[in-house]
DNA sequence: TGCCGGATAGAAAGCGCTTACTATCAGCGT
DNA sequence: ACGCTGATAGTAAGCGCTTTCTATCCGGCA
């Protein structure tokens, strides 16, 4: 059906040696011999068999980006920008949405190995458990057996396995974020986390307690949500229930604080007069809400590039730490002065 | 490196043949030798090699998605709902992001063609330049050609190809959200079109336009956003420097009417005492804004998992035509009586 | 004039898999 | 007994491309 090499070659009068090399341009070929296979090519509107090269050359042109759903702004955003830089590479970007089941996310790093892709980035947080963990460090270790650079960008590397690691501070900009609540004068502060046993959820929640135990402010409560607005609605809810001189909710991620305002308005409780509202990633719907969302920016899009990059090969990556990303706290409304 | 196709054979005492029918299911093989092929496949932890297989078979297990923009909540929509799908036919989905351009556009349905996808879903608003439209054609008519399913979701389809298309209601819906804003006693009503050259542009717009005629109202004023929150906010800049009887303003998209509102808010106008505004999409930030978006749904996931189906081949395309998705309008609090 | 080296082009051997086509071998009917 | 049939397994020919190794051709030097 479609032309191939073969038949570009007859037409041109060469060989498919000559043609294969035009192609790639890493083999000198004369300027008329050149001139003559590219009309061929132009005639027969030849396509490249991406398979049949990917064969021969043992490499493809492909590269793979695991998040837990693209639908949510948090991974969109990365996989967007880890796309626009293999685009750049011109590398096809699959994404892959795991929906945070981890044998979901072992079952698309195979698929992805089997493509034999270029390289991968693992976003999002890691589910923590050791088994899981384990077997994500086995995949990745085969992967870069067979030359695929794997990223993680956003969570740990398992241990084991030597991996570039686009890590955002995490820990950093929570503890920002609870100084300022803290700095605001605020002392009973609940927390709604990511869910439990997830690394990002931990290094938050890590940053969270840091920084009310250097204020010498003792844990009101942590609730765990699942990152999604949904649970945030349903913590705050619950919170309401349960406590009654809350003066903030601190969220481990803006999806969840945009439902505890939800929440909160919806029982006629004022953000933030009555109650302050915080939290994280400073999605772009951040500056949307009213009050506008205090909270915590992470370069999620300058970081999926540079993942992207290296899963691309066109960035080496030098010193295997220093892809440090910093939080940058984000002050704006929700957070006031206890009333 | 990796253990091959030979390599389990040797290992299972059988040849090539039956290891790949073991691994295809496609061909009677004895029990025993099954299970001995699969205790070899095991011991050496093979992976199947995609392009190989992809080569020999002249079918691969990926299917590519066209978007402007994952970052966009109203692609990330449709391609995590078209991801969805292909993975439970067991095919890996890759994006695209043609940030509007034609060129890309075309440039990446050519890379799609030459990895020889199984299909391909073409997303959002085209423009409507013949030469580009054309050039589509052409490629999309090649694609056929080689087997690939396309499938278009929330475009018309180009000219002289024959290619299934999920077909969002931009139009009805326009029309009734117009006829909405109309009925709440608006007459001074300033559209916010998206780029100008875009089917989703032109369809909603002429939606607008229907219901301000059946209605016997005179058209205030248009402007050509770019469907960008920045473009809505300039855009209304515009429209209260040029307009003080403006009571209404609608917006092509969401996004830009998150725009609107941002701009009046800086400028101490009240939504929607002072004046309403309406959006399209109804995305998930719409009920979080203050006051929550009027707008009009589109079942933008269930459409794209539709051509996601289509273009992975788990669904086959009956009647052409009858793939259209309705439109369903949202009131809110955005839009109330001019007042 | 004869020879050598650089520049091009071609031949051909795979890359790892699928899939006709063949071969083998029971068990069967007659 | 004998050929036949159905069930399995093997053989081997590609799929379309890359790439190593050779071959050729030419100008320049001795």
């Amino acid at each position: 059906m479609a032309a191939t090499l073969a038949d570009v070659a007859a037409r041109a009068g060469v060989s498919t040696a000559t043609v294969s090399r035009v192609l790639n341009g890493n083999y000198p070929v004369s300027a008329v011999t050149r001139e003559r296979v590219h009309r061929a090519l132009g005639e027969l509107d030849y396509v490249v068999n991406g398979p049949a090269r990917a064969l021969a050359a043992a490499t493809s042109e492909v590269i793979g980006v695991i998040v837990n759903d693209v639908s949510d702004p948090f991974f969109s955003i990365q996989a967007s920008g880890t796309q626009w830089e293999a685009a750049s590479a011109d590398l096809l970007a699959v994404i892959c949405n795991t929906a945070g089941s981890p044998s979901d996310e072992l079952k698309y790093i195979s698929m992805l190995l089997r493509q034999r892709v270029r390289g991968m980035v693992l976003t999002g947080g890691s589910r923590e458990e050791p088994e899981h963990v384990t077997a994500i460090a086995k995949l990745i270790g085969r992967a870069q057996a067979a030359g695929t650079h794997v990223v993680m960008c956003g969570r740990p590397a398992p241990p084991g396995v030597e991996v570039p690691c686009v890590a955002f501070d995490n820990e950093g900009g929570a503890r920002a974020l609870t100084k300022h609540v803290l700095a605001m004068g605020h002392t009973r502060i609940a927390y709604i986390a990511g869910p439990p046993g997830n690394s990002t959820t931990t290094a938050r929640l890590a940053g969270h307690r840091q920084a009310l135990k250097t204020a010498g402010v003792a844990e009101t409560v942590v609730l765990h949500g699942d990152f999604s607005r949904a649970s945030g609605f349903d913590a705050a809810l619950e919170l309401l229930r349960r406590f009654d001189d809350l003066t903030a909710i601190v969220a481990g991620n803006d999806l969840m604080a945009l439902g505890v305002i939800a929440a909160l308005r919806q029982r006629g409780v004022r953000v933030p007069e009555d109650i302050s509202v915080a939290g994280f990633d400073d999605l772009p719907a951040a500056v949307d809400v009213v009050p506008a969302l205090t909270t915590v920016r992470l370069p999620l899009d300058q970081g999926a590039r540079r993942a992207g990059r290296i899963a691309s090969g066109t960035e080496a990556v030098t010193s295997l730490s220093r892809l440090f990303m910093p939080a940058e706290l984000m002050v704006r409304e929700s957070v006031s002065a206890p009333g």
